[in-house]
DNA sequence: CGGCATGATTGCGA
DNA sequence: TCGCAATCATGCCG
């Protein structure tokens, strides 16, 4: 819109404010454009009763005057210099300005009204709202803390995560800094810049009709901008701590070899589990419990234990002579409890109210292990027979064609189980508590280099259940 | 530092 | 969806 259009664009509110510039605009030109109003460009004839001539030489002086501003830029500096000094000390000058000022609002108002209250930007508040969850943005002490907990959570560690944990905060808090500084940088460039333009309005509005309200547009614009050059600060930030996070959450990144006792408890399901390695969900709830991790990874281990062990039996045969006699062991000694148990309450129902945890008796102390292995493997006690072993240790062929050696392992191992009961029996006077344990009996694993019925998961969860019970071995 | 151990991931099939 | 097999990536130890 041209400024001519805006000027002839006057209303009667022109005329209301001219009004009162009345006797001014008569000392000046010597006529007086009270009651008149000029529209749509073209004047508007005179309301009646008012004299027709003299609005002419009233048009004609506010004509001059407009002329004058209209051509300004078309002369020379020093010519315009000198009229706009001339325009400035005009008497008119601020009734002018002030129409000028009420046409601009209203021509301009009707067209960035609508963006003057736009409700707040949904990604911003996005941006927010997490800054604030990580602990980026909000009060400074303790920020952070949930989300170093969650992410200490997440990784699955226990205890030993303090130092991935200050590590995290370590890190968060530098991207709390640097986002802080930023932030204070961008409000600081704002402020600047906006009492800079500011400065430059208020200077220009003796020059050209500007209002205060536009000014406090302009500012609203300038605030706009910047507030999207802060968004894109937010985002960034947030990034940054998504990045952080994933690293740290990224449990492959950090890997963590579970605790000695946690392997223990798994290995000693396995292995007592061996014809049938596949906890159902609940053994592997419970097992993540007892172990400190998650189900997913109670899956994962077995996952890898099954795989590693079939690829090579040999290699793990050690291991689970191991655990085989510390479930004998644990067997035994829970018996021995049982029979103890049952002669004192119950001597007709000798397993009834059986039930032992794993906690209560563990084989601990290396010298004790490698005493139970040595006497294993020299055979030095005991004989050979395996009373009440129906399923015990079947001759087969590993996946690789090598001779399963686990029989004579078996075979050892139940003889030092014989050593046990021996010792059971003289102390507690228990004979026959080692009836029907399994001990270690791949029996489960089939030529093709699976476990039968392996998708039959196992609903036993301790590795140390009674004698007594019905071993699920048995029920496959 | 190299090699092995081990927890996690991926792709595939049932 | 689960398990298997292969593989990756990291931890640990000599």
């Amino acid at each position: 819109m041209s400024f001519s259009i805006c000027v002839a664009q006057c209303t009667d509110s022109l005329a209301a404010t001219m009004d009162d510039q009345a006797r001014i605009m008569q000392s000046i030109g010597g006529v007086s454009l009270a009651g008149h109003s000029v529209q749509g460009g073209m004047p508007l004839p005179p309301p009646h009763g008012h004299d027709g001539t003299d609005g002419d030489g009233r048009k004609q002086d506010i004509g001059d005057i407009l002329h004058q501003i209209m051509t300004i830029t078309d002369q020379s500096l020093d010519e315009a210099q000198a009229k706009k000094h001339g325009l400035n000390c005009h008497r008119m000058k601020p009734a002018l300005f002030s129409v000028l000022c009420e046409i601009k609002e209203k021509t301009g108002l009707s067209i960035r009204g609508a963006q003057e209250e736009d409700p707040p930007d949904p990604q911003l508040m996005r941006l927010d709202n997490m800054l604030l969850a990580e602990g980026v943005a909000g009060p400074e002490k303790g920020g952070g803390s949930a989300a170093a907990a969650a992410a200490a959570a997440a990784s699955g560690g226990a205890a030993d995560n303090s130092i991935e944990h200050s590590d995290y905060r370590a890190k968060l808090t530098q991207i709390r800094q640097i986002y802080h500084t930023e932030l204070e940088k961008y409000e600081q460039a704002c402020n600047e810049f906006t009492t800079h333009v500011m400065n430059l309005l208020r200077e220009q509005s003796r020059t050209r009709p500007i209002s205060p309200k536009e000014i406090e547009r302009m500012v609203g614009i300038i605030h706009r901008k910047f507030s999207s050059i802060q968004m894109q600060l937010k985002q960034s930030t947030c990034e940054a701590v998504m990045i952080l996070r994933s690293r740290f959450l990224d449990a492959r990144r950090k890997r963590r070899n579970f605790s000695k006792q946690a392997t223990e408890i798994l290995n000693e399901y396995f292995y007592s589990h061996l014809s049938n390695p596949y906890p159902s969900e609940e053994a592997k709830e419970e097992l993540a419990k007892k172990c400190s991790i998650t189900v997913s990874q109670v899956s994962n281990w077995f996952g890898n234990k099954r795989i590693r062990y079939k690829k090579n039996i040999g290699k793990f045969q050690e291991e689970a002579n191991l655990y085989a006699a510390k479930t004998a062991v644990n067997a035994a000694h829970a018996a021995a409890a049982a029979v103890q148990n049952s002669q004192a309450n119950s001597p007709t129902t000798p397993n009834s109210g059986f039930q032992m945890k794993d906690e209560e008796f563990q084989l601990d102390s290396a010298e004790s292990k490698n005493t139970l292995l040595s006497n294993m493997f020299t055979g030095s006690s005991g004989s050979f027979s395996l009373p009440n072993t129906g399923d015990m240790f079947l001759s087969m062929q590993s996946l690789n064609g090598d001779s399963y050696q686990g029989a004579q392992v078996g075979a050892n191992v139940q003889s030092q189980v014989d050593t046990l009961r021996h010792v059971i029996s003289q102390t507690a006077g228990y004979n026959d508590a080692l009836a029907g344990n399994t001990m270690f009996s791949p029996h489960g694993l089939n030529a093709n280099g699976g476990w039968q019925d392996a998708r039959t998961p196992s609903s036993v969860i301790s590795p140390t259940e009674g004698p007594g019970s019905v071993h699920s071995d048995t029920s496959n």
